[in-house]
DNA sequence: TAAGAAGTGGGTAATTGTGGGGACTTAGGG
DNA sequence: CCCTAAGTCCCCACAATTACCCACTTCTTA
């Protein structure tokens, strides 16, 4: 389960280190394998980061979407389209590609945000300020909880 | 499973460079012959990549479309009529003819999108012009969200 | 405080992308 | 029938990127 926020530096050259922490997991669950793709809602500039075997999954599912229509032949282009297969190198890093590091608009700081299956890359101020605004929006009104949320016990 | 972007130079004789880690799967997978075409919609204005054993498939499909539609016809005259055969060099290149290019609109930088069983490539400013698009479109509005898309956790 | 682990930075060597010369093949015209 | 011209393929060479390795600094832990 990955959890938690890491804040970190991109190197000179975009490689980001892994959190020793998450480190052992990743090799364990997926050979140091991973995937990592753009979040193609245009609201969460971010990038997404999967283990491999996660990420089998995600693939199958979308690649099974029916074609002829045109929303989720969006998606597909934009998921499968970005996706970059890479190995963390012997000091744990990945490299993330120049067109990545463009789409979420990363600079030298950086959060790493674990969402239990996932990770999400960050810009650090972006994140910073998303999250200001997500406080104010997330439960503001009661009347706009979706269904799966107002059933829930947290 | 092809996946990620890639851009490229087409050299001086429009020949198209397969980066080196795509060589290997294309060479095991087809012996490294594909087939190109067009993409037959007119909103995508860019050429599609199938190793030779996908396109068996495709081409099957298509050409078991009853023609008396005049839609399939229609189909089957773009998609067929514009595939070409082709192998890669001993460099890993593929050669794109003149037509194709200027279908395509390709000038000197190319994007190589892998969309897992198939690739397309895009002229880069066409493809990022595209993609800034998509991205509003794509999950521009809940309601809008087919049924697929909607149910569906990444 | 010392020792280890983790984050960070950068040098070097190998691989890959790119460009172009020249030979071969094919088609068309004299 | 030959010659020319265009197109294609094969090869080599350079340049840029990437992968691999080592070293330093900071932080934690014993």
């Amino acid at each position: 389960m990955f959890l938690g926020v890491n804040t970190l530096n991109l190197d000179a050259k975009g490689r980001l280190a892994i959190p020793a922490k998450h480190r052992d997991a990743l090799a364990q669950c997926c050979a140091s394998r991973v995937v990592v793709t753009i979040n193609p809602n245009p609201e969460d500039q971010c990038l997404w980061l999967y283990p491999e075997n996660e990420w089998r999954e995600i693939a199958r599912k979308l690649s099974r979407l029916p074609t002829m229509k045109r929303q989720n032949q969006l998606i597909q282009r934009l998921v499968l389209g970005h996706a970059s297969e890479v190995e963390l190198d012997a000091q744990g890093r990945i490299l993330l590609s120049t067109e990545l590091r463009e789409y979420a608009n990363l600079g030298k700081r950086v959060a790493l945000v674990g969402q239990v299956h996932k990770f999400e890359i960050w810009d650090e101020e972006v994140w910073a300020g998303s999250r200001a605004q997500w406080l104010t929006q997330a439960l503001a009104d009661d009347a706009g909880l979706s269904e799966e949320l107002g059933g829930m016990t947290l």
